[in-house]
DNA sequence: CTTCCACAGGAAGGTCTGGCGG
DNA sequence: CCGCCAGACCTTCCTGTGGAAG
């Protein structure tokens, strides 16, 4: 019985014939739409191959607009043109959400040189300028030219790092370091030390969004790598495009539609991918991401969208809530439960996260003689939104509570 | 025109936690 | 182990304000 529970599943034959293609770390060996930064990042990089320093560039863009796939793939021709070449050069590639400490991102540089005759630098436990010390060791070892990627580089904690890591030339005879900083946050360099400042920022790129056009291009090519033939109905991928065009044209929303769409399909037990996926692939992915948010939200978050609910409730969403009421409702909660309650101020900033999360709409309007305040109300499903709250012991079961409280005389 | 509601949202400061260097 | 500091989280106090009512 057991061992035929998957059979069925895999009698059906699979639409996919690569689906690997569809993930984000995959990198294609074509990037459309993005020669003009391939050349231009190529072309900074290429005094590497003439033995020289490349300048440190600094890249800037919105998710989902290629650039940790550009900045890899130009890393990976990089490494094979030099080592055709003869000039040795190593391409280091970090992502700072993950390593996020200096010591941790000396430790994985110069881990990178392992294998050269050197020893493998700890976890933890020697003092940091002894790291440092040991990496550029390494470095005069290995010889060449080093291009260090610090990808997401605004999660990074403190600045001491780009510090250190911008001085590496200074201190190198026969090496050579090259940093390429990736942001999505265009204010980020503002907050930085002015000496990193002007030593990271020699040449600056900007990464446009993908216009639907574009975006669709970049479908065709995947969904050729991906699909078997005849599995992909006409109107797919335009659509796809046209919805992650929406959203500030982010590459990476389209594969995600696109990918959950084809599984949707295969879940059906159809061959074919069709418009309906796609709508339906959409909603599953802003579920999934509100059930997310919502799962990790503070109790008293929590408690504040409750409120807003119950006031929905007992408002038949005639006219939107108020500040005040959602505050009014959220005090009688907090007590029913026995939760401290938190001032009308820091609430009007709770909500302003709810809002800016996408779980709530809030927006200020003046009521003249009566006030100014804001309008509050659920972007999201009432029903679903409920159903993860409810996952909470503490407050469970209380989106569905009658406040004593009446709001509002209509 | 002025008034005045019901908040918005800035500024500053308090408390607590957790990491880090000595 | 201790003191220090940064950052998250809140409070207190405050000034500002769009527009219906008068």
């Amino acid at each position: 019985m057991t061992r035929d529970l998957f059979s069925s599943f895999l009698a059906s034959e699979s639409i996919f014939k690569n689906k690997e293609v569809l993930r984000h770390s995959y990198i294609p060996d074509v990037l459309p739409h993005r020669e003009e930064q391939i050349n231009e990042i190529a072309s900074i990089l290429a005094s590497a191959l003439r033995g020289e320093t490349p300048s440190n560039i600094f890249i800037y863009g919105k998710t989902g607009t290629g650039k940790t796939a550009v900045t890899r793939y130009v890393g990976k021709e990089l490494h094979r043109a030099g080592k055709e070449k003869g000039k040795p050069t190593h391409f280091v590639y970090i992502n700072c959400e993950v390593v996020d400490t200096q010591y941790r991102i000396l430790q994985n540089i110069a881990n990178h040189f392992i294998g050269e005759w050197t020893e493998r630098i700890p976890f933890t436990g020697w003092p940091t300028d002894e790291v440092y010390a040991k990496l550029r060791e390494m470095m005069e070892k290995a010889r060449g030219v080093v291009v260090i990627v610090l990808d997401e580089v605004d999660k990074l904690k403190g600045d001491e790092v780009l510090y250190n890591l911008s001085r590496l030339n200074t201190d190198l005879d026969n090496a050579k370091a090259s940093v390429i900083g990736i942001s999505n946050d265009l204010k980020f360099t503002e907050f930085l030390d002015p000496r990193v400042k002007s030593s990271m920022g020699e040449e600056n790129l900007i990464f446009p969004p993908y216009n639907a056009d574009q975006l669709k291009d970049i479908l065709d090519q995947r969904a050729q790598m991906a699909l078997k033939e005849n599995t992909l109905d006409e109107p797919v991928v335009p659509l796809c495009s046209a919805y992650a065009a929406q959203e500030h044209g982010d590459a990476r929303r389209a594969l995600d539609l696109f990918r959950v769409a084809a599984e949707l399909a295969e879940r059906d037990g159809l061959k074919r991918i069709v418009e309906k996926h796609v709508r339906r692939a959409q909603n599953k992915i802003e579920l999934d991401r509100v059930t997310e948010v919502v799962r990790t939200l503070p109790t008293q978050s929590k408690l504040v969208l409750i409120s807003i609910i119950v006031g929905e409730r007992i408002q038949d969403n005639i006219t939107p809530l108020t500040t005040g009421e959602v505050y009014s409702i959220y005090k009688e909660l907090a007590s029913s439960v026995g939760i401290d309650h938190l001032t009308q101020r820091r609430i009007t900033d709770l909500v302003s996260e709810l809002d800016m999360l996408g779980i709530v709409t809030a927006r200020v309007i003046s009521k003249g003689r009566y006030g100014r305040t804001r309008h509050i109300r659920m972007s999201t499903s009432i029903d679903k939104t409920t159903e993860v709250l409810d996952e909470d012991d503490l407050l469970r079961g209380l989106a569905r509570y009658r406040p004593k409280i009446q709001t509002r005389l209509l």
